[in-house]
DNA sequence: CCTCCACAGGAAGCGCAGGAGT
DNA sequence: ACTCCTGCGCTTCCTGTGGAGG
């Protein structure tokens, strides 16, 4: 391979794409891209902009608890209203600060009141502070700004599950002692059953505004793909049908517009790829396997050494018939830890390990009573074989697996 | 109707890593 | 540098259970 042939290979790669014919401006399409206008939410935007209007005349927002399943627009909506909310306080000069935390992310309480502190000015090292300092540094700079402080916790139920409440409780009772100044807490969640794993007090001041997002249907997904797509693609580069199909394959998935966007967006670079200009029906069909793919490759890849023999084993029972139980699969799964060499994990584990792939999506285990033969969960592989498999070989020791046996 | 299979899944605790406090 | 604390993956021990076959 000469320098020249990968300069050539470079340049016809690069022109391409500034010669691309199907995407204007591929970013619009993007899951971190905040539209300007949010359609069909214009409900609960009102609902969240008049509490945090309050700001704006110089008392404190209650909070606000939002919660709707994913791709429902939870976080768009209230990023787009803090956005006019700086602004507005900005125009008007009254001092109203705001702060945006991803929980998923940043999931320790720590790292929460880093981020927050940060966002307002402060100044945090990496490590070295106790829970508590942080916390009394935090207090003192949002009396230190006078004004109306807002944070954002989207994905609250990551913080929660991993930190319980008491970070939450300590924010909301930073309120009690502040004199000039206050903090709201806008907590965004697609867990429905969060609220109930919070300590009461939190639980009815976290809730003093609470604004739910509805899945959209089949109808408003197409609308929304429609905005979207007229500013992401070129007049024309789309196949009629497009639209329609993304928008019904994503109804069906509890009316997630995030899974519409991603399938719009993966069948335009598919057709973008194949030097096409035209994007069409088939290349969404494409697209769905492509993103099942990187899906199922992305959960299967992650998990621990164990999951993966037991995962293994599972996909060797059903090659002949349809399902197995977790006897079988113990057993199966304790031939391939021998063959490498290696220990196995009690059978009290693997039954966990079983849910835990099960909730994944990745099998599907269910509890039947097969009388007098006891009683079992059948497992079923849910997921595609194929990618499963492929993602399994990624592992060299299971590769290994593979050819033997 | 009772039995008893083949597990499910709860409870407690252990060793370890990593992070906080001192 | 050291102890203390916490969460995680796992083990040990355990009680519970739907229903086919006796």
């Amino acid at each position: 391979m000469s320098e020249k042939g990968l300069r050539d290979v470079l340049e016809e790669v690069f022109s391409e794409v500034t010669r691309s014919r199907i995407f204007k401006d591929r970013d619009k399409l993007t899951p971190d891209y905040v539209p300007e206008h949010l359609p069909f939410r214009e409900e609960q935007i009102r609902r969240i902009a008049s509490a945090l209007s309050q700001a704006l005349r110089g008392s404190r927002p209650n909070n606000i608890f939002v919660y709707g399943l994913t791709g429902t627009g939870k976080t768009a909506a209230v990023k787009l209203v803090i956005r006019g909310l700086s602004e507005k306080a900005r125009e008007l000069r009254i001092p109203v600060f705001t702060s945006y935390v991803n929980c998923r992310q940043r999931d320790t309480g720590y790292r929460v009141l880093a981020d927050i502190l940060e966002s307002l000015g402060g100044k945090v090292p990496f490590t070295g502070l106790s829970i508590a300092e942080l916390q009394k540094r935090l207090f003192k700079k949002v009396e230190a700004l006078n004004g109306r402080v807002v944070v954002v916790l989207d994905e609250i139920d990551f913080l929660v599950k991993k930190q319980g409440d008491d970070i939450l409780y300590k924010l909301i009772r930073m309120n009690e002692e502040l004199s000039g100044s206050s903090v709201s807490i806008i907590g965004i969640t697609n867990d429905l059953n969060l609220i109930e794993m919070l300590d009461p007090r939190v639980k009815s001041s976290l809730g003093e505004e609470e604004v739910v997002f509805p899945p959209y249907d089949a109808v408003q997904l197409k609308s929304i793909l429609d905005e979207r797509a007229s500013l992401a693609f070129y007049d024309g580069a789309l196949g009629e049908d497009v639209i329609p199909l993304c928008a019904a394959l994503a109804a069906r998935e509890h009316g997630d517009a995030r899974k519409a966007l991603d399938l719009l967006r993966m069948a335009g670079e598919l057709a973008e790829r194949a030097g096409k200009s035209k994007v069409t029906r088939e290349d969404v069909e494409m697209a769905r396997g492509e993103l099942e793919k990187d899906k199922v490759y992305e959960v299967v890849s992650s998990l621990p050494l164990h999951a993966k023999l037991i995962l293994a084993s599972i996909l060797d029972l059903t090659t002949s018939r349809d399902s197995a139980t977790t006897g079988e699969i113990f057993n199966e799964y304790s031939k391939k830890t021998a063959l490498l060499g290696l220990e196995t994990v009690t059978q009290r584990r693997v039954t966990d390990i079983i849910s835990e792939l099960d909730m994944m999506g990745l099998i599907s285990a269910r509890v039947v009573s097969r009388g007098r033969y006891g009683k079992t969960k059948v497992v079923k592989i849910q997921a595609n074989r194929k990618s499963i498999e492929t993602a399994l070989k990624e592992d060299e020791l299971i590769e290994h697996l593979f050819g033997k046996d």
